[in-house]
DNA sequence: CGCGAGTTTGAGAGAAGTCAAAGTGTGTGG
DNA sequence: CCACACACTTTGACTTCTCTCAAACTCGCG
């Protein structure tokens, strides 16, 4: 796997050095370029907008008004559990939507928090509607990225019901390299954008023994990690069950 | 909560005694008797299907061909991991719709086993592909089980990483009496579907674990179960976290 | 009536959680 | 530019809980 070779979306520098991809990469980019879009009407994309590391783009609860692209940086959603900060479901990276889940009911049903600096493309709800309404494959569009988030989630629930803790996170990063490389950037060095607290939130274990897990994972060679730059060296041995090991 | 002040539909007993429901609580509903289909288009349904205990109404990995409401029976739907029988990801209920996360691409993503008689009505992938290219409605209605699916996904996401494993299952009986009452039964005292190694699965417990934390449950008098059959004494108690208790 | 799968119960080992403290990195203000 | 303070991360010791292995028990079905 040579990363020149790869589809490489050039990362310009945004402001604040955030991490951006190209629109070509966006799950929104059917809808956006749409004919309907570019045969003179309007984009749909109302707004761009920006927030602050640890600002909320929407609560839970919160009326379902619009749906929205990662353009640059990176979210956390998470279910405001009753207890303390809530349970993380969701990491999102520069091209994920964020707040399909408000076709359910009408409202938002996690909080979804700025992990950096962010930039967002904001559709409004009734006009991502409206447009599928009048093209199919708007609506099949919109079909697809629900269900595909839906298959995520589902694969997120097996993992955590699976038993094995130690696979369960080497299949984390394996996978958050997964996600990366379908952005043109590399599978197995990356840059993590959360903490430690919101990765073991994610994954249903304390902070103490995700990093224990990570000084055993680097201590077999498996990886190599300093603060929050990571390198894959392994991913076959950390995503296989402990047993096979 | 007076059960008979609830829209009971009358369960009418199936062959091999079926739980089967109505197709009023059916969430295919606005499908089948959209304007569209009223207005002597056929019905969307092209057929119903039986399965016997254990039979699959497919499997993960085939092609996405058709989407299914269950009308009378329960199934479960597993991811099919690396070891053994697989992850339990959701159950079925009479009313619940299978198999919308084809639409993601193109194929399966979880098994679908019947729990015992089932019967299920049947509506190609394509035709429910036109209807709601022809008819609004439908298509909103598609995006609406597709984000109720991911929401109740995710929300058994986060509670699979709450470490709070007694709160689990509480929540689980909880929430399965939840789903009996909007089908116009009890809240409370019910037949559970499924076995106690598929319970176990789905909330990622050994069948141990499970029976002693129901048998904890019994002893303090917040349920009461023998074999299958199960009351629900104190729902609020179950709910709630065990530091709370 | 007896077999067998499923369920419950028991004892012991192992793994993750909790509490505590040291270490590291980051951002701010002087 | 440097120093300090704070939050985050890592490591350690100990506790608690679940898992594992094993056996007894129950229920449904042939």
């Amino acid at each position: 796997m040579d990363p020149s070779a790869l589809p490489v979306s050039q990362p310009a520098a945004h402001e604040a050095s955030c991490t951006q991809v190209a629109c070509g990469v966006c799950a929104f980019n059917p809808l956006c370029h749409s004919p309907t879009a570019s045969m003179g009407a309007p984009s749909p994309v109302e707004s761009r907008r920006r927030l602050a590391p640890g600002e909320c783009l929407y609560r839970a609860r919160s009326p379902h008004a619009s749906i929205y692209a990662v353009r640059a940086g990176f979210l956390k959603a998470s279910v405001p559990g009753a207890c303390g900060a809530g349970q993380v479901v969701r990491f999102l990276l520069p091209g994920d939507v964020a707040g399909l889940e408000g076709y359910a009911g009408g409202v938002h049903e996690t909080d979804a928090v700025a992990l950096g600096d962010c930039e967002v493309c904001e559709i409004p709800a009734y006009r991502a509607e409206i447009l599928s309404d009048f093209n199919p494959r708007i609506g099949a569009q919109l079909r697809r990225l629900l269900a595909q988030e839906l298959v995520a989630a589902r694969a997120s629930a097996a993992s955590l019901a699976s038993r094995d803790v130690h696979e369960r996170i080497g299949r984390f990063l394996v996978d958050l390299g997964r996600r990366w490389r379908g952005r043109g950037y590399s599978a197995t060095r990356f840059r993590l954008p959360m903490s430690r607290r919101d990765i073991a939130s994610y994954l249903g274990l304390t902070p103490e023994t995700l990093s224990r897990a990570l000084s055993g994972f680097q201590a077999r060679g498996w990886i190599r990690l300093k603060g929050r730059e990571l390198d894959l060296l392994e991913p076959a041995a950390l995503a296989s069950p402990t047993g096979a090991r």
